[in-house]
DNA sequence: TTGTAGGCGTTATCAT
DNA sequence: ATGATAACGCCTACAA
């Protein structure tokens, strides 16, 4: 209930604050019956160290921020962000450090939110979650010198600690794959236009497309929200447009893609006979849904892990500036796309 | 990146420390006049408070801990979670909360953790997700007065401020409507034991049979961890054990619910013509599915909100010793069991 | 209206 | 091997 300090255990054990507290950072110069003595008052008071007043005099707090750059609940609302907090929450566990969640209803209360826990000295340094991540917020983390460490990539800062998949790597492989299995009229279904992995995964599809000597058309290009319903909507759209000539829809997110899986089947057609479906992530629905989704899996939360792991190392060592740090994904072959070879 | 502090914004601005302090507090007693020329000083220096120091003071730190068990969090799945935290950050936000999230990777650690973070006076108090919450961990609290909030509730502990929903009567109430709805071998794929949830609903389960003048059969009840594959297994297992006189497998999750369709289609029967199958939460995936998934839906959102805003009360109001908040819950009708009236 | 001094609980630097 | 003392950054009586 009532705070016991160290004052009460030195009174209790009839020896010196500072004494007490060489015991507790364990010194080795401290006599073994003292500290005997010490810990049993410690016991029987029921004492622990008081963490805000250790921080206050290290200077630090031992604990990082992290940031989730959409409205946290539309973000909460993707799987990603779960398997993210594991990872992340695994390595602070591990290294002793706390995690702080901020949180907000709006981008910009966001970022301030976030810049005012670091200046008040609340955490000691960020883990951002790059998806539009404004120039603004990692410029002042960068002028100011606070450790943070991005998961994804900015379009406007290159030579920052991050965490990421190669988007345009894993995409392009993918189509590649694809158009080897014979699929040549493929349409892209994007998340918002704003998203550096939007960005990246648009461009991984085009690049594929050129190498393989197919046109890029952009009316088959589509952009929507990252969920189901707007998979949905699009898909429908995209079908349209492109009067059914269409044979796979590669889509930057399961959501999108488990939207368009329900869109083909709506017109009456067959997935994988009649139009292919493809997503990202390997989110859980996706291995539920039937047919199962084709997917490129990232393992986000080793993702996490890595990330705070580099935050922690750029905080404790101040020789290390932090790196950049990409990790392999994998396509996962279920049945929404043909498995005949060309 | 050096630390401003209420001193050096005193020197530049030609006033005494406390004044400066008056003017964060924007206390009444200040002149206008020299509040204007503090707060110039303080934007020009770039001041922010130490949050830390500030803590020490006043005794109070602002800021709570979520408790979820790595092991528990496996269990319960994704979904559950992430909008329990969405609710949680909404209202910490809103009261300039401070969110930590506590995780560990066995049961143990987790408590320790957890019972570290009041003792050492880094949260004010704690909310815990009550899956197989150990007495131990309560018993604690309770004994040395921390503040918390249970979500659901606890089999040893009464009269202790929780949020939850009535798993008992949703059960049987969904099992009344599904009973008039013609069905009378029904069974029920429960989670695991030691789940307060499952036990919970389980009863409701049996109830409402009772109620119904129908039989109780231990041999329709089967156990399964929180998952998919699970849910296939047992619910294979079920059918072969009750040689297919099954007409509704009721589970006690979504996750299980989504495994067990996938059952009844492995074996050529229909769903919802040959069985009916309905589950709890209301996953994303449950919608995405054919035929959807009829389930329960929890507002686990508003649960988390709740919690959070009777935890900072408890915080705040010595007065208030928080209460039992029961939310209510609501069946969302797919086409996971037939539609025709007896 | 403003300044001075003491303290929040801990650690680190001196002494002894 | 142990103790006294001064910080850490802030707040708040008490004075003036």
């Amino acid at each position: 209930m009532d705070q016991v300090t160290i004052k009460d255990v030195a009174r209790e054990a009839e020896v010196s604050p500072s004494t007490v507290s060489r015991v507790i950072s364990d010194s080795s110069q401290i006599s073994c019956e003292t500290k005997e003595k010490v810990r049993t008052v410690m016991d029987r008071l029921g004492y622990h160290p008081n963490a805000i007043a250790r921080s206050l005099v290290n200077q630090r707090c031992n604990s990082i921020g992290l940031v989730m750059s959409r409205p946290t609940d539309r973000a909460l609302a993707n799987p990603f962000f779960t398997d993210m907090i594991q990872g992340i929450a695994a390595s602070t566990q591990q290294e002793n450090f706390s995690l702080m969640l901020t949180s907000a209803d709006s981008y910009e209360s966001e970022t301030r939110e976030a810049l005012n826990l670091v200046k008040k000295r609340q955490v000691e340094g960020l883990i951002l979650m790059a998806s539009r991540i404004s120039g603004d917020l990692i410029n002042t983390l960068v002028r100011e010198n606070y450790p943070f460490v991005l998961v994804g990539r900015s379009r406007e800062h290159s030579d920052i600690p991050r965490v990421d998949n190669n988007n345009i790597r894993a995409v392009k492989d993918a189509m590649i794959k694809l158009i080897a299995k014979g699929y040549s009229n493929i349409a892209f279904l994007s998340g918002p236009k704003d998203f550096v992995v939007c960005q990246d995964r648009l461009q991984g599809y085009r690049e594929a497309l050129v190498e393989a000597g197919l046109a890029y058309r952009p009316e088959l290009v589509s952009y929507a929200e990252f969920s189901y319903e707007a998979g949905l909507k699009e898909a429908h759209d995209l079908f349209i447009r492109s009067r059914r000539q269409i044979d796979l829809v590669f889509c930057a997110d399961d959501l999108l893609a488990l939207g368009a899986l329900r869109a083909v089947e709506t017109r009456g057609l067959k997935v994988p006979e009649d139009i292919g479906v493809i997503g990202f992530n390997d989110t859980p629905a996706a291995s539920l849904v039937n047919p199962g989704l084709t997917t490129v899996r990232i393992p986000i939360k080793e993702m996490g892990k890595r990330a705070a792991q580099m935050l922690i190392s750029v905080i404790e060592d101040h020789n290390y500036q932090g790196e950049e740090v990409i990790i392999p994904t994998e396509i996962i072959w279920r049945n929404s796309v043909r498995d005949d070879q060309l």
